[in-house]
DNA sequence: CAAGTTACAAGTTTTGACATCTGTTACCCG
DNA sequence: CGGGTAACAGATGTCAAAACTTGTAACTTG
């Protein structure tokens, strides 16, 4: 017999999301979704491939979230280019760092992703560096950074900020002084942008 | 029966480093320490106050082995400070990258040692920053670099190269473009220290 | 007594039988 | 047929018993 709530894609997404965070990433199973949904598993995957898509999806989702939070930083072109750089710096470290802290489950399925190279992960990582690059060629069109290639750029301050917006460092962001030292990183950055100097 | 070759500390850690090798960080018994030693595992613990105490003395002897190249590097004063710093940048990523290829056992239990904190790995970073700093201090001396305090951006272009510099980052080091990058970044920090441009 | 031994308690890892999970297939219903 | 079920094979995870490891202590020997 079918189930009484017609089952959809974004009803299953929900339930995932909700059994995840109440599990976890390691102790969560298909099994558990139907079974919140009321359904048998099977029917969870006439709507999603495979458990991995599944998760893909629930991640996805969490993720563009947030992004949509530093899109706001990146595109705010009240704020000067070099100071909106340094603003949404510090705005990627301090969601992922809520991010940990709210919901640390998630936090961590995103990890597994990440490690997996799953496409979830490296789309992330392209849409922040795609914010980043429309922060640098606002600066390099307004003249406050000189610069030859936006994108080039992008990258080599993403490099050079790896230990505030790379997994890997999760731990570390728990100091209290990695404000104070992507702070530092940022000014010599700005400084090697020739960005114009504020003191 | 005391032992036909007389057991001391050295040759613990020559057949610690051996095991290791072999069998990798985690099925290393200090029962086969003993054992390749022709000893009882007790004996060992006469000289070492526990395993960890012993994979860390193993561990420090291997670092401070490569530590002396790059030290030399870092003290070559025929070569100008600004070519060092990028020389040396380079040189610490490609000593790690040699090491995980060549020795993959070991590195595997530096890595361990860090993720525990270890004083083993606190103090090969401490190490590292030390040469950063004096290399740093030779530009600022010579003109070559405008910095206020060599330690500070020790410190500063470290975390602004933790990507090629941090364990954490080991698998990406992979990369055929890694070293391209770690040039990249070498270039915006030299040119954020005011170092003479080249082209 | 220095340098080793055997013996042992406490904690950890391996093992192997058992249960659960993933993903598929054949089937059912409105 | 779209949307569901039940039944299944193979992979993966669980759990308790057995084996091993760590670290200590009491003992042996040149």
């Amino acid at each position: 017999m079918p189930a009484r709530t017609p089952l959809d894609a974004s009803a299953i997404l929900a339930a995932t999301e909700e059994i995840l965070r109440r599990h976890g990433p390691d102790k969560a199973t298909v099994v558990d979704v139907a079974r919140a949904l009321g359904v048998s598993h099977a029917a969870v995957y006439k709507h999603f491939p495979s458990k991995q898509a599944l998760r893909e999806s629930v991640t996805r989702r969490w993720l563009d979230r947030n992004r949509d939070a530093l899109a706001v930083i990146a595109a705010d072109s009240a704020v000067p280019p070099v100071q909106r750089l340094r603003s949404w710096l510090h705005a990627v470290l301090a969601v992922k760092q809520a991010k940990i802290r709210e919901d640390p489950e998630l936090f961590a399925a995103y990890g597994m992703l990440a490690a997996a190279h799953s496409s979830v992960a490296t789309d992330h990582v392209a849409d922040l560096l795609g914010q980043l690059t429309a922060i640098i060629a606002d600066g390099a069109a307004d003249g406050s950074l000189r610069i030859d290639d936006a994108e080039a750029t992008a990258r080599v301050v993403f490099n050079a900020t790896a230990k505030f917006n790379h997994l890997a460092h999760a731990a570390e962001w728990q100091n209290p002084g990695i404000g104070a030292e992507l702070d530092e990183v940022c000014s010599l950055l700005l400084e090697g942008l020739h960005a114009p100097t504020s003191p």
